[in-house]
DNA sequence: GTTGAGATTTAGAATTATTCTAAGTATTGA
DNA sequence: TCAATACTTAGAATAATTCTAAATCTCAAC
């Protein structure tokens, strides 16, 4: 059994629950998103998913997002006014936006979940946090 | 001193310390974010803006919205995948996004205060919570 | 009050991000 | 084997936002 193979039940099983099909777009797709993990647009996801891929198209990079973003594989990120970011870290994380360099990263949520009482009525299903500053990088350049 | 005159002074002010001009349009487009609190879009401030001023333009409203924004009065929310929505509420709160129907509402953070350790080097400059699920409405029609 | 510099408004063009469409290809189950 | 359905592809269409250039306005200096 190959590496490869090792971790496929995961995506093959997690896209036939959800009633998608594993095809080798799909997969090509989530190892481009696990391989660098930057939260990348749908246009840097092609562009990385054409080296070893050339003839994907962008519709098959939108599809295959959306459907491991539907099968739980992975997330949507949308921080700053421009295209939608995508990120395969499924554990209970926020986002850090840094506001010079443009960078998203992951935050961990060890313990503080962000308890906010919601209003009578409401039915809150899930939390998102997210905050904005400056990276060690850009942080250590406006010193 | 009519009531219009009696807020002036707030939004004139904010607009100057921020370099901006107090023109017409721009009052015009803060008092229809007032008006209606429900985080529109600019395409929606720009419809509710035509009845009272039927010659601004679309490309007025963006600049109004981003006068207004830039200068502390109004803030941008993104929520969904769709265009940006605005707010006119500068206390702390967070937004809650309606699966089922759309609607954006505003949930006072009056103490909880999401408190993230970050890790080594981030500076972070500010927080923003959003939360999902149904509304009051859609949650009693769900049922 | 003129005048000139710079900000603002406007309509429309351009750009960007995403979704849709239609045709071809592949896969699955009967 | 065959039909139904899912998937991929290129390109068109749409949606949201930004850009451009010309006209207008405002302010401050003269």
């Amino acid at each position: 059994m190959t590496s490869v193979e090792k971790k496929m039940p995961r995506i093959n099983e997690r896209l036939a629950t959800s009633g998608f099909r594993f095809t080798p777009q799909r997969e090509h797709v989530y190892n481009v998103l696990l391989g660098e993990r930057d939260h990348p647009t749908a246009e840097q996801v092609f562009l990385r998913a054409k080296k070893g891929m050339p003839d994907i198209s962008m519709a098959t990079v939108y599809n295959c997002l959306d459907a491991l973003v539907k099968c739980g594989l992975a997330k949507q990120v949308n921080l700053d006014r421009g295209a939608m970011r995508f990120c395969p870290n499924m554990h209970e994380h926020c986002h850090f936006y840094c506001e010079s360099c443009g960078g998203v990263y992951d935050i961990d949520l060890t313990r503080a979940r962000p308890e906010v009482p919601m209003p009578r009525g409401f039915k809150a299903t899930h939390w998102e946090l997210s905050v904005r500053g400056l990276c060690p990088g850009c942080a250590m350049k406006r010193k």
